[in-house]
DNA sequence: TTTCACCTTTACGTAAACGTAAACTTTGGA
DNA sequence: TCCAAAGTTTACGTTTACGTAAAGGTGAAA
């Protein structure tokens, strides 16, 4: 074993992508034009390769966690210039990394204080409804 | 004590919340224009209350989360609502908030994979820069 | 051979969330 | 008293992330 490529060798059409992410083919159009993927050409029609479908994946998830198809790429280009890039380089994307991480750390107390603050609206909320099943309850007695 | 209403009495100015927050008045007035803020009037000037700013603390956060403005709204309307609210009403607000439960959930987990992914990343580009630092040193010895 | 489903490009349209400029009032200081 | 700072309304402009036709190519099944 020299090579540590998968044998996923299968290959996807755009209907196939955009039904199992539940998004549209000019969507998937629109995110190889921002230069998020790079399906090849059989004629003129797009197949799309296993890489292809992870960064689409990886793109939905940032979508999901507010990054702009912007920032998704700039990742992107990142990752692929560790292969071959140089000091400077290298520290402008461990800098960029931390950035992120800072992001990320930012959302999680979000996400937290969100969910305490839910809580409170839901017990309040539900405290509301037994009061008016109670009322119900005391009238139909 | 019968009321448990706070004794924060003060006020802010407009430009007072948009440098507490670092946005701009404009962003302030359309947050309103929105409906997401209700400040009251001294002649033609604003004036904001503690709950003006804490909907625009929160306003703010959704927005890091990746709430829109529309949805963080109607968030703060359930919550009134809450206070005066019938069966139904209360029965669609508790299926909302399981709703936005279930979001922030899958932004938890997407956080966490991409804090993995991250690691990774930085992993590989430590290792790229390291190698480029042996290099440099064998050269200069 | 025709029809149908699926692919393509080109291009104008749109909603959200503000930016930005113009033109005007109000108000606390020098 | 007069200016500059900060407030206001009105309104057109901009970016992002697609939606939505329009008009056409392509291969397989009937």
């Amino acid at each position: 074993m020299t090579s540590s490529k998968k044998i996923t060798k299968k290959t996807y059409g755009i209907s196939e992508l955009s039904k199992e992410f539940d998004i549209t083919t000019r969507t998937i159009r629109f995110y190889e034009q921002q230069g998020l993927i790079s399906p090849t050409r059989n004629g003129q029609t797009r197949i799309y390769s296993e890489k292809d479908r992870v960064r689409l994946m990886l793109t939905l998830r940032g979508k999901r966690l507010g990054f702009s198809l912007a920032e998704t790429k700039e990742l992107f280009d990142l990752y692929d210039t560790t292969l071959e890039g140089d000091e400077k380089q290298l520290n402008l994307i461990l800098g960029i990394l931390s950035e992120k991480r800072a992001e990320l750390d930012q959302q999680l107390q979000d996400i937290q204080r969100v969910q305490t603050e839910l809580n409170l609206v839901q017990d309040r909320c539900q405290k509301a409804l037994d009061e008016v099943l109670n009322k119900k309850k005391s009238k139909s007695a």
